[in-house]
DNA sequence: ACAAACTTTCACAAATTACTGAAATTATTG
DNA sequence: CAATAATTTCAGTAATTTGTGAAAGTTTGT
């Protein structure tokens, strides 16, 4: 039987690695998590000790965190010390990455595309008509995902997805 | 105005940038853009030229390209050397993708939370709550994504999008 | 305004990841 | 089966990313 730090523990270190699978590093994927199940605010010497880094470290690692909108200051009454916590609702949490990620990677390349096709609609040869349509459709998908993001970005997350579990069966019912 | 090939380059470096913001390397995620805006399967020899990379990189880029199950290998009639491809179908393309991160990310994860609430679970002490409530929230979170991605697996994507689409048009009708 | 407490920055170091090229391996052809 | 063609592997190197710690900067209290 495990103690309940070793339960954080190990979380920690998972949540590290998947982290670095994203674009997000280790630490700061740590940090988050440590955060994240951390019944009140943390100050910088206190993620230090508990992960075993560098004071500068922890110090760009939250910077990052606050830009990305998943964590923030928070001022404990009579301390001197700043303390930090993150966003502990998880589909909010997860809203916000998702905005962060689409500003950072999905709108280039929307402009990617749409500046290609429209230069490739500029040449008249014809053999350019496969670029053309592959690159179309790789557009229609990006604008289709930017579209489904805009609709959970201005509803619950859950009643949609509950509509979308309801519209699936309905669905299955009629073309079964 | 650009030519064809000004073009392809733009996409095919764009798209190696955008590999490296996930887990992909970049090579493999130009390779993986040179294949698809190709009209016709290319060989090691012409993607290493094209792209002027080693042909060691372009092995190994391919042989994971293949392993996401979004290349393939075909042989083309008379000729001794391979040619390879990719999936063409932007959709299918992004459902393998997922599944395939759903494999490598999604279910350890799963595998770890669970893990850690049974054994938090198995804690009497009461202080013990706040970390399983939130690591159960986060658990249910990755639970409901993978449901919704067996949903998107097992129909046709543009479908069910359109689907979503008119019950969010319906709930806006609704709730205002 | 000074000192103490705390935070941020950044040059350098360490660690990790990606790439090369030549040797080894595998496949194809006559 | 030997020769040729092509592919894969992998040790070493290069490039990139991440982390450290000390100096500089900032804030707060007296």
């Amino acid at each position: 039987m495990e103690t309940v730090d070793q339960v954080k523990e190990k979380f920690i270190l998972h949540w590290g690695e998947m982290g670095s699978l994203w674009g997000i590093n280790r630490t700061m994927a740590q940090i988050h998590a440590l955060l994240f199940i951390s019944d009140k605010p943390l100050s910088a010497n206190e993620i230090m000790d508990e992960l075993a880094i560098s004071r500068g470290n922890v110090s760009m690692a939250l910077r990052e965190l606050i830009a990305w909108g998943i964590a923030s200051r928070v001022h404990v009454k009579g301390e001197r010390r700043e303390y930090y916590t993150t966003e502990k609702d998880v589909w909010t949490m997860f809203r916000m990455i998702a905005r962060e990620r689409k500003k950072r990677e999905v709108d280039p390349t929307i402009n990617v595309l749409r500046d290609s096709v429209a230069q490739l609609n500029a040449i008249p040869d014809a053999n350019v008509a496969y670029e053309r349509e592959q690159l179309q459709s790789l557009l229609n998908f990006f604008e289709t995902s930017v579209q489904v993001y805009e609709d959970l970005e201005t509803h619950n997350p859950n009643s949609i997805l509950k509509l979308l579990g309801t519209a699936l069966r309905v669905k299955s019912a009629i073309s079964s």
